[in-house]
DNA sequence: GCTTGACTTAAAGTTGACTTTAAGTTGTAG
DNA sequence: CTACAACTTAAAGTCAACTTTAAGTCAAGC
């Protein structure tokens, strides 16, 4: 089964402007018609999709070009891809646990604004104005 | 406390063009002195690394210039500034979630490529060459 | 009193990853 | 046969978030 560009951008999910760069960069080869159309067939898809996830782990253009490259030398790179791949795991673990401790700052300030609107709503406090204040704004 | 603009920059670990240029963008007011020269408090610290945790979290430009512009307004604007930070929550436990399923994608291929590579570096096989294969290559 | 180094500003330049444009070709529908 | 939509290419433009540059001021050390 074979994909005209607006067909296969639909099927992945990027514009077809993108799927000519990301082929000019190397890192797609579609075959050509007759006519020097770009046809894509379901490897295409499994290689692209693939591709997107390296991406969106916050793999960088050069990165994919590198990995892209190794892939068609064959299979005594695989040993090059697997550490570029566990590079990539540290890295989005680290990159999780950075985001979740961000995550814990969110949650204490929003925590600290309810209280201080929980204050200003009732007209019985549930901790005497200008006393114990757990937090001091945004410091 | 005072800070210049070189230490300050050294305890919150930015460029100091970059703390000009978002002072240019009206997220920081540092005082100056008798020499115009920018002077730093504790509070500014404060401030400021929060703002870094909001940043982290994928806060825009525009959307810190907004939470800032909300905080200079006063109390009344709270509710507007939990909104954007349980907005910016939501964002985060998504994209945490995405970076997991990525890293899933990963994993799964590097098991892939450590069993092919057993399989080539032995002369008894685990399991039969081309015979079962649980995943072809980057589908 | 002059050099040095840290600061000041406004404006221009950089980066990565696209996106848009301009100019041309091709196959099909009316 | 002509208009039209969908494609082709190479090159220029865009965007956010800085970073660098150019030109100047200022206070301290020699």
């Amino acid at each position: 089964m074979n994909y005209p560009i607006g067909e296969f951008a639909n099927i992945v999910g990027v514009n077809k402007s993108t799927l000519r760069y990301y082929e000019s960069e190397g890192l797609l080869t579609p075959h050509r018609n007759e006519n020097n159309l770009r046809e894509y067939n379901e490897h295409d898809i499994g290689w692209f999709q693939f591709l997107l996830h390296l991406k969106n782990t916050g793999m960088s253009m050069t990165e994919l070009k590198q990995y892209t490259k190794w892939r068609a030398m064959g299979d005594e790179t695989i040993p090059d891809r697997l550490k570029l791949l566990e590079q990539r795991k540290h890295f989005v673990e680290q990159e999780i646990q950075a985001l979740q401790q961000n995550l814990d700052i969110l949650n204490r300030k929003m925590v600290f604004y309810n209280d201080q609107m929980k204050g200003n709503k009732y007209d019985f406090v549930l901790y005497p104005k200008n006393n114990i204040r757990f937090e001091s704004e945004e410091s």
